[in-house]
DNA sequence: CCAGATCAGTTCAGTTTCTGCACCGGTACA
DNA sequence: TGTACCGGTGCAGAAACTGAACTGATCTGG
């Protein structure tokens, strides 16, 4: 079983969470689901200090996450949209919220909540199987090798 | 919008993105829910610098992800199991694994999948909401200001 | 009875990374 | 002419990470 984690290195999933895992990321990211593109309220909104913004901007530009659009011509001023591949990570960052929300909001409740277009509600976010419909989570699942296994 | 977002700032989802957001977390987490429970394991199957691992089982412990439980007495044997909270995560975790797989594998395919026990199928997770069944992603959704939000 | 192996950690010194703060260059506005 | 805006950089000090060796207690094989 170990031995099975311990393939994972460096595929596909440690690669993700290498990105991911640095500190400023997923908050970068959440900012821009929200909206944000501008390097201005980036640094406003979350505090980081600039140079640090700056860093993780252009390896989020790199990794093909973001994309840095000139939008105002002299002086020339930049912006950072979200590209597909991007926005393809708003799940998982759902996920996480939804994880926060439940283990480490005050009494109050999560002070940000999404409205779901399909149905008009607060949306109430569950990972599902695209085959069989029934949740997924650690109990209801055992991993084994995939096509990409090395031995 | 932007202001919206903004109030997001140490709040739940900050908390667990701080959280989250340490380099090697949530690899970490990953090999618990593989069944990894030693810290021998665990450095050999990531190739952490046992300081480092030492002082992320530390913050996990005290964020009540992982518990350290005594398994052998003399000399004093401690392993790490996922609690509750931690076991939640793994929805997240598993978003993020997809994610990878589809915007980081190789062209093989992803090195682990997922048995889901309800259909015996291979999982393919999505989120979807609870209310309708309907998917959850990026343009299906907008933020508003939950129950918790601060002016 | 002793040499190794196990195992959860720690110590230490060196390197990388992050942080805070000031600053730049170019423009628009008053 | 002075100020505000805006994306972004430079620098020095603080913090975190890293690799390699080491600890202390026990078990195992010869």
């Amino acid at each position: 079983m170990d031995d099975l984690a311990h393939r994972f290195e460096g595929e596909s999933v440690g690669r993700a969470l290498a990105l991911v895992g640095e500190r400023w990321t997923l908050l970068i990211l959440r900012e821009a689901f929200f909206g944000v593109r501008r390097y201005g309220v980036l640094a406003r909104n979350l505090g980081i200090p600039r140079p640090t913004l700056s860093a993780r901007l252009r390896t989020l530009v790199d990794a093909g996450l973001l994309e840095r659009v000139l939008y105002a011509p002299a002086p020339d001023r930049y912006e950072y949209r979200l590209t597909d591949a991007g926005r393809d990570l708003f799940g998982a960052i759902v996920a996480l919220m939804r994880w926060g929300d439940e283990h480490l909001a005050g009494p109050e409740g999560p002070p940000i909540v999404l409205r779901h277009h399909a149905c008009g509600e607060i949306a109430d976010p569950r990972l599902t199987c695209r085959h069989c419909g029934q949740e997924i989570d650690a109990h209801a699942v055992t991993p084994e090798p995939g096509p990409g296994f090395r031995a």
